[in-house]
DNA sequence: GTGAAAGCGCTAACAC
DNA sequence: GTGTTAGCGCTTTCAC
């Protein structure tokens, strides 16, 4: 079945040309060859079926049309849409892809970066979950150019960010506005840079607007997200309503997770409890992920534009591969307030409802 | 900066040998190298800080470990699944996975398909939007293993489909044994072989229960999904539920949607007409995507399986490859059924709700 | 304009 | 066991 594939060698030959001549035909780089040659060339490569070896041209010239990307996982959902402002860039610039999951396992990280930078691959665009970046400090020594979009890393390289102080200032004013006091914090362990960084805004915003959090409405769980579970984080929200529920304090008029997947696990538990969203209670998440908008009543949340921030990381990659330039530029992206049905404005009598469970 | 990289060559140098014995030790293949010889070419390498050059070994060796995929839309809920799915497998058997998104543009198929090509890749996985699938048939007949997950495809390839029709009649059984008899059916339009499939086992099964299927309650919008928008199909279970509910008929007692994001919508849209599920009305999805579980109401739904699918789509490539059988085989994976909060009984008296909007 | 030939980094006959 | 060398498919210098 699979007959061997035609090379310029076979193409020079049907067209008593050399391989030089084919060359230049083929990859139609603006070479002047007479107009009758390359009409016999290309007709030739057409009889033959011709398709190019792209090693063999990749090889030679030692350049590569491929991005690599590292994130930890694409089942959850913030990163498909990462990835697509990330394809759209590279597809409009001639760039193709390489999508790598880490699945949050450092050996697995390095793997994919060993793996890419053998492949020859120029630069790559990273959310790195490993502390030690000696490995990335090294290929990048080797010329490989990085992009991060991961705050936690302190590589000197381009970092894409985002403003989660910011973020999490905006949802606590949101809900302060409508009135809420009583605001619980809901989150898995504060390990990570953004989750702390989401906290610390909550919390400033709070003090700011002279209302002193207590600490029995900053919930958060014990456990760190197992690398397998994609709904981890919805579990967690229901196990975090039950942590409150099940404290004796009385009930906030609202809470804020630390994500929208939290907030879909903390609305589902608080229906089972027959606590109603918003009508008893107001839910904010932060992400904006798709799904935020589909469910019902939609999720008011913090837009961390992810689209954006892959299209501007692609961008900012391949300037860097073109233009070669060693400048280590960080982009922060600013949090967009995403106002929807899950919550609302604190009535006067809303602020006596007490549950002792 | 970047310094150049170290080749085989420089370590044979170093290591005052030949290429042949620095190949014969790094590419590790249990030829026989005196230990002490070995030791020094290890040492060389390391000390010259050597990262192989994956282009030279391969287009040497015309071998690959790289297996690509193209999928419509990374963006699509089931799609993550499923390439995790085929991840994992890859990754065992030590292959890499290339992602390719067509965004259900023939010509973005086209082009990966030829890209992929000509990276030498061996095998594909593929969900093709194409009609035409001459180009496929010329690669096939190039050397390049398929593996199609894509009922329409008439290609004789390997094949993975999901018995649609079984799942439409399972889906209609599971409403009727609820004690449903008016049952909506909400759909983009039936062009695609899979909606088609769903269609007819839910008539199917409506019909051997005795129970004629009103025309008025199959609603079907008028246009074709749009190629870029990630939410055509929440959309449209919202168009869908306002035509129902424009229609002046009877409101039925349980709405099946093509899919989940359809019934997200139309769940929406009900909820905010007054109509609650699954207190008024029940409503069931198609497809068991990750957030059907997170929505409330949970989402009772037809898994169609997507990791398993990624799988199985995985090793059945891969054994091809390996054993360079040409046995074109097709699996027929079944659906099961989800049953979660989203239909219910129904009551007795709930068949005499009748809404005139 | 065109062709001969070197060589990108690697592997694998083949010779010793 | 080890080294020499041809060559995978391509581009590109250099000579004409």
């Amino acid at each position: 079945m699979a007959e061997k594939n035609a090379t310029i060698y076979d193409i020079a030959k049907l067209a008593k040309t050399s391989t030089a001549t084919v060359s230049r035909v083929l990859s139609n780089n603006g070479y002047p060859v007479k107009e009758e040659l390359k009409q016999r060339v290309l007709e030739a490569a057409r009889k033959l079926n011709y398709t190019p070896n792209l090693l063999g041209r990749q090889l030679k010239t030692n350049e590569s049309l491929d991005i690599g990307i590292i994130i930890p996982s694409i089942t959850n959902q913030f990163y498909p849409l990462l990835l697509l402002g990330v394809e759209d860039v590279a597809r409009k610039k001639g760039y193709n892809v390489l999508l790598c999951n880490s699945l949050r396992k450092p050996e697995n990280e390095k793997k994919y970066l060993s793996t890419l930078f053998q492949k020859q691959i120029k630069g790559i665009i990273i959310s790195s979950i490993t502390k030690n970046q000696d490995y990335l400090k090294q290929l990048q020594q080797k010329g490989l150019k990085i992009v991060a979009f991961d705050q936690g890393i302190s590589l000197d390289c381009c970092k894409i960010s985002f403003d989660f102080y910011a973020g999490g200032y905006m949802a606590a004013e949101h809900l302060i506005k409508l009135g809420h006091r009583k605001i619980a914090f809901l989150s898995a362990p504060l390990t990570r840079y953004s989750r702390i960084q989401i906290y610390e805004g909550f919390m400033q915003c709070m003090k700011d607007n002279g209302i002193e959090q207590s600490q029995d409405y900053i919930i958060l769980s014990e456990d760190e997200e197992e690398s397998h579970d994609q709904v981890y984080e919805f579990k967690n929200g229901k196990y975090l309503v039950n942590k409150l529920l099940g404290s004796g304090k009385p009930i906030p008029t609202a809470i804020f997770c630390i994500n929208d997947m939290t907030a879909f696990g903390a609305i589902q538990e608080l229906t089972k409890n027959k606590i109603y969203v918003p009508k008893d209670i107001s839910v904010m998440g932060f992400d904006n992920i798709p799904t935020s908008e589909m469910i019902t009543p939609s999720l008011t949340t913090v837009d961390q534009s992810a689209y954006e921030m892959g299209a501007l990381a692609a961008e900012m990659l391949i300037n860097n591969l073109e233009s070669s330039s060693e400048r280590s530029i960080e982009i922060v992206l600013k949090p967009k307030l995403v106002v929807r049905n899950s919550t609302k404005k604190l009535m006067a009598n809303d602020t006596s409802i007490y549950f002792f469970l």
